[in-house]
DNA sequence: GTATTCACTGACTCGTAGTCATTCATTTAT
DNA sequence: ATAAATGAATGACTACGAGTCAGTGAATAC
C-alpha cells in the first residue's frame, strides 16, 4: 500500500517544485511579463505539465500569493500574542504591516492583482476558496483583537471592529502600492516621502480610533495637535 | 488656405470619434477584455487607422481616463468655489469624490490601471505627460485649499497639506475600489456595507485632521467618541 | 491631364495561454 | 516472465489579439 502514498507525496512535491519555479519567475517579471513557457523551463518540465497541476497562470499566481498571506498571518499573530496594552499592540500591527511591505515586497506586490476583477475571473473557484480561507484567518485574528480593544474601552465604542480593520488595511495598502511604484515620482513632483506619509497615516488613524483613555496609553506615539 | 485648416479640424474630429468608440467598448468590457478590432468596428474604421491616431491600446485608454479627470476636477472646483468654512468644504470634497465614484463609475474604474506599473510601461511619454498635467491641476486645487485651512488654524499645523491630500485620496480610493468590485462579498463574509464604511472612513479622517477650533465648525458631522 | 499627398485599409507577423493526441515508464494481472 | 493498464509528461498545435506595413484610391497641387 506504500506505493499509493509515495505517489501522492511525489505529486505534492512536484506541485511545490512548480510553485518554486513560478515564484522565481513571477517575482522577477511580474504576472503579465512572466510566461508559462519560462516557468516550465525553470521547473524543467513542459508547459503541458504545469496545466496538470494548476488550472491557469492565475491559479499559479494565486497559489504563491497564499504563501505570502501565511507570512503576513505569522507577523500579525506574533505581535498580538506578544500582548501588551491594546493601543500599543495596534500601533505594532501597523508596523508589522509595514515590515511585510518592506521585507516581503514581492509577496506584497501580488496583492495588486488580488484586487482586480479581471484577475479573479481567470481564477478557478477551488483556488479562490482556498485563498479566502487563508485570508479570513487574518481578518478574524485582527478583528478579534480589535473587538477586545472596544470591550476594554480603549477603542471608541461607536466604531465597528470590522470597519476599523477594513479602513486601516485599505488606507495602508493603498499608500504602500503608491510608495512601491511611484515613490520617486511623488518625491520629485509633490515633494513628499511616501514612506513617511504611510507612517503618518497610520498614526492619524490610530489617534482617530482611540478613546481618551486609549490615547493616554500611547501619548508618546501621537502627533501634536 | 482653408484646406489646411479643414484637414486639421477633420483630424481632430476623427480623434474624438475614435475616443468615443473606444470609450463605449472600454466601458462595456474593461481594458483587458476590449479588443482593438472591436473598437475599430465601433468607430467604423480599420484597426490600422486607430494606430494612426493613438500609439497603443493603453494610450487610447489613458486618453479616456483624462476625460474622467476633467470631470473630477470640475466637481472639486465647484465645491471649493462655492466656499464656506474650511472643515465643511473638506467634508463636501469627500462627498464630491463619492459622487464621482457613484455617478461616473466607469471613469472611476479606469484609475485602477493608472496605478499599475505594467500599464504605465505601455503608455507613450507624450500621453503620460499630458495626463500628469491634468492630474496635477487636481492636486494643486485641493492642496491649495488645504494649505489655506492650515493657515486659518482649522487644520492641524503639524500636518503637511500634501500629505493630507494623499492620505485622504488613497484611503478613499482604496475603499471605493473594494466597494465597486467586492461590495457583495464583503457584506456576506464580513457583514459590513462598504458604502457606509467609506463614509465613516471619510468622517474619521476629517476628525483626525481638524484642530479643536475646526471640529467646533462641523460638530454635527462627527461621530460620538 | 498628370503627379503628389495622405488618410485609410486589412492581411500579415509575432507572442503567448491553453489543449490534446501521443509517448514512455511504472505498476498490476496472469 | 510477459502482457495489459495506468497515468505522468510531452510538445506541436490552436486560438486570439496587439501591432505593422505595403498597397489603394481619392483629394489636391501643378
Amino acid at each position: 500500500m506504500g506505493i499509493q502514498e509515495r505517489k501522492v507525496r511525489e505529486k505534492e512535491h512536484r506541485r511545490e517544485e512548480i510553485l518554486d519555479a513560478a515564484q522565481k519567475i513571477f517575482f522577477e517579471k511580474g504576472l503579465v511579463a512572466a510566461t508559462m513557457d519560462e516557468i516550465a523551463e525553470q521547473a524543467e518540465l513542459s508547459k503541458g505539465t504545469l496545466y496538470l497541476y494548476y488550472r491557469s497562470k492565475e491559479d499559479l499566481y494565486l497559489a504563491i500569493f497564499m504563501r505570502g498571506q501565511e507570512v503576513l498571518y505569522e507577523l500579525f499573530r506574533r505581535v498580538i500574542e506578544a500582548g501588551g496594552p491594546v493601543p500599543r499592540v495596534l500601533a505594532r500591527l501597523g508596523d508589522a504591516y509595514i515590515e511585510y511591505f518592506e521585507r516581503y515586497r514581492s509577496y506584497f506586490r501580488m496583492m495588486r492583482f488580488f484586487e482586480t476583477p479581471e484577475f479573479h475571473r481567470q481564477v478557478s473557484t477551488e483556488m479562490r476558496d482556498a485563498c479566502d480561507v487563508v485570508n479570513q484567518r487574518i481578518w478574524d485574528l485582527v478583528i478579534g483583537f480589535l473587538r477586545r480593544g472596544i470591550e476594554e474601552g480603549l477603542l471608541r465604542r461607536s466604531l465597528d471592529p470590522v470597519e476599523i480593520a477594513v479602513i486601516f488595511w485599505s488606507s495602508a495598502t493603498s499608500l504602500m502600492i503608491r510608495a512601491d511604484a511611484e515613490e520617486h515620482e511623488w518625491h520629485s513632483r509633490m515633494g513628499i516621502d511616501l514612506s513617511s506619509t504611510l507612517r503618518r497615516s497610520n498614526t492619524l488613524f490610530l489617534e482617530s480610533v482611540l478613546t481618551g483613555e486609549g490615547k493616554a496609553e500611547v501619548r508618546d506615539l501621537l502627533l501634536p495637535s
